[in-house]
DNA sequence: CTAGGACCTGACACTGACGTCAGAGGCAAG
DNA sequence: CTTGCCTCTGACGTCAGTGTCAGGTCCTAG
């Protein structure tokens, strides 16, 4: 398929989809006049992608990442595995830190509904 | 006390404060020669904003909802309450996603692991 | 053949919370 | 008074993924 095609078809802009080839993250083939072409799978990838880009992760560092999702196997050096494992406990820190902000907004939120109630009016319903 | 302790104390750098002050966030008296004092509140207030920074608040949203922290009255405005309630869910949503992309990280983890135990070396112990 | 949409490269714009530097003044200790 | 650290304003730099525009080529339907 061609770039537009695996655009609408993960969820990402042209733009996008280029920039991760010149991250190195996507292949394409390319047609005798310059054209990307894309296999079935890549729509995974592409998603793939998108998933580790939502978790923090930057570029470089899926680049480094990247061995272990796609030979996983004993070759795959222990760097990237270990840089697997530290994103990971990076990702669970973050993830934790958000919880302590939503128990924030929670408490504030509950703040503000008991002096509104108290007043019978206001925000809280 | 003046930027440099609260910033020590709170633990940001000088530049975020005044940067907090300049967004409308954090308020200072100014000594006569201009420099600015905080009371021993202020401690807590940064380490407020920072919480909410660290929950992905923009300073503009963080500006639109501090009322409700300030004063939570029924003079609140509603829309200060919706825009929190809002930022809420939004986070909620956010985490969901990154427990998503770190449930993606544990199977590929383990993929990893399987594959070097099968062949009694690599990354895995 | 042709119209118009999809694609190409290259490059600049943007966002936002800061880092950092320059040049100048403030303040407490010796 | 001076040394040295703190603070001031103002302004430009940063990062990273993406938007967007320009100028040109390609491809397919009619």
């Amino acid at each position: 398929m061609r770039i537009g095609e695996l655009a609408r078809r993960a969820g990402v802009s042209v733009r996008s989809l280029r920039y991760y080839e010149e991250q190195g993250l996507l292949e394409s083939e390319r047609s005798s006049s310059g054209q990307r072409h894309y296999p079935e799978a890549a729509v995974d990838r592409v998603i793939l992608l998108q998933r580790l880009y939502a978790g923090g992760l930057s570029s470089r560092t899926i680049g480094d990442v990247l061995p272990c999702v796609d030979r996983p196997s004993a070759d795959t050096s222990e760097a990237a595995f270990e840089m697997m494992v530290g994103e990971r406990e990076r990702l669970s820190a973050h993830i934790d830190d958000l919880l302590q902000t939503r128990d924030m907004l929670d408490e504030l939120i509950a703040t503000n509904r008991r002096h509104n109630a108290t007043l019978g009016s206001g925000p809280a319903r």
